[in-house]
DNA sequence: TTATTTTTGGAATATTTATTCCATTTTTAT
DNA sequence: ATAAAAATGGAATAAATATTCCAAAAATAA
């Protein structure tokens, strides 16, 4: 491989992510590992020896030391100062209170992604605080032992249905999204049968047809798992199941960072409970 | 001056600082000056040897480490790592060094709701710190001025592409998804005019689709805003704009949690840019 | 397929850094 | 003012860490 050190290597982190752009595909297959594990983990470089890098990188201290070189840089130790001095500018996270956003109290040049960051971590502490974990296995159990899983909700919760239908597809979970018009998910929903289950998905304000998709299927005994924003919600059964996610309000939009986490969960839940119980299907 | 080991000392910064308020005046003079230093220079304390540490606060490396062993650390470097710990995006447990979510040695009794709301808020701190906010604005500039706005995505970044569609239309942003066959999406894609633009959603590993459609664009001179979880991803092209997120990994699954935000912060920037330059579109 | 070149891992070595120990200085008590 | 106790500096030592070197593995070219 060419040596580049004719130039100066960057010697301020944000310059060494065009450098990596543009020298990446000429990197050996262990260079390039270390410089994509370099570019999104600019804090471990930054504050633990080369041995720690080396083994969370997944290479040998030797080839750390390599990719440095390769960069212009003398060694590890000139490469991590790179990486320290960016930390230096960074401001320190510590012991700020979560104010709720909403309220007015916001430094007014707070920008978008802080206000939205902020909202979404406040999102999942309120999550991983209040969550029944145990509604949690419950529902990932009767996910686990349907047949078909089908999976409905409409609007802001497409992405949810979504990504949950590609989770579980992932997994090797035969799952349908119910998608498309409302007359032809209705159809679909009055063919599911007892030993399969859909998965309703729906916020404030609700929609009717998914709604009336759960009213269906309850009435044809057919088991269902709500996730939703509230008990109070119109999908929210005491006969049947449901999660509860409630996203943080930041200028009347809610986000979906906690719904995702919660989504993903119950999906790998329910892989977990198929591989303890043996229950395997060829896909 | 009476030890106070009999206590364990502060694991975090932020009651390091409490901590030194309670006992401060207790402290021989060299002693204070030292906690005064460590308490406005976090950042020194955290990124530098002992040698350069004592010889900006004014001591010797025996006092610093006389420092520490008064607040009951074992010595500098135990102290040393608190510091380090509060620059981290997420507090690691004391002395796991090399131990990570991943690596199968967590505590068994972490749920897996716990260990994917942690790795997401991680992902989200991750965002806040590295994200930047101008290729944000420029992206978001880029949409408010396209007349029609494309998306396309497969696979994990389906919910991503479902949810900026679905953002954008609530807001009156005329928006496409790109969906479907392959064949039919590279159809569509060729018929995007310049006045038009696309946004491309791919994480690792790439789909080579979503990777087709951009070179399309971008030799039709179609603008294209990449989200992407790297800057070595085969869609974030230098000449064009991309945002970069990257979700933690637990037991080799990424959720979402942190580019649902980014997708969110990017249409609520856009309909923020189109409201503020009175671009408004009947819908 | 084989030979050559490049890449890589891992251990030895060199270097750096933290800690301990002891003499000196400073502070406090009588 | 003096003696005793506490605090401090600085150098030696111990420990930790980075770098180099060489053999093996992998990749590439013929």
């Amino acid at each position: 491989m060419p040596s580049t050190i004719s130039q100066s290597p960057p010697r301020v982190f944000s310059e060494l992510k065009p450098w990596l752009q543009e020298h990446y595909v000429n990197l050996p297959k262990r260079l390039q590992s270390v410089a994509v594990f370099a570019l999104h983990n600019p804090d471990v470089i930054a504050l633990n020896t080369s041995a720690v890098i080396s083994e969370k990188a997944g290479v040998t201290p030797s080839t750390l030391v390599r990719f440095a070189k390769s960069v212009g840089y003398q060694g590890f130790t000139d490469m991590q100062s790179v990486f320290q001095e960016s930390m230096r500018h960074i401001p320190q996270p510590y012991a700020q209170r979560l104010s709720h956003l909403d309220d007015g109290e916001q430094q007014p040049e707070q920008t978008v992604l802080h206000r939205f960051s902020q909202a979404a971590s406040a999102s999942l502490s309120r999550l991983e605080q209040q969550a029944d974990e145990t509604a949690i296995l419950q529902a990932s159990e009767q996910l686990a032992k349907a047949n078909t899983i089908y999976i409905a909700g409409q609007g802001r919760a497409t992405p949810v249905t979504t990504y949950l239908h590609y989770t579980l597809v992932k997994m090797g979970i035969q799952a349908v999204l119910l998608d498309g018009m409302a007359a032809s998910m209705i159809d679909k929903a009055r063919l599911i049968r007892r030993d399969e289950l859909l998965v309703a998905v729906s916020f404030s304000p609700y929609t009717a047809n998914t709604r009336e998709l759960v009213d269906i299927c309850l009435s044809q005994k057919v088991p269902v798992v709500a996730i939703t924003d509230s008990t109070l919600s119109p999908i929210a059964r005491p006969d049947d199941f449901h999660l509860e996610v409630l996203e943080e309000e930041v200028g009347g939009i809610r986000g979906l960072s906690a719904t995702m986490c919660l989504a993903l969960c119950l999906a790998v839940e329910t892989g977990k409970y198929r591989s303890q119980n043996g229950e395997l299907f060829v896909q």
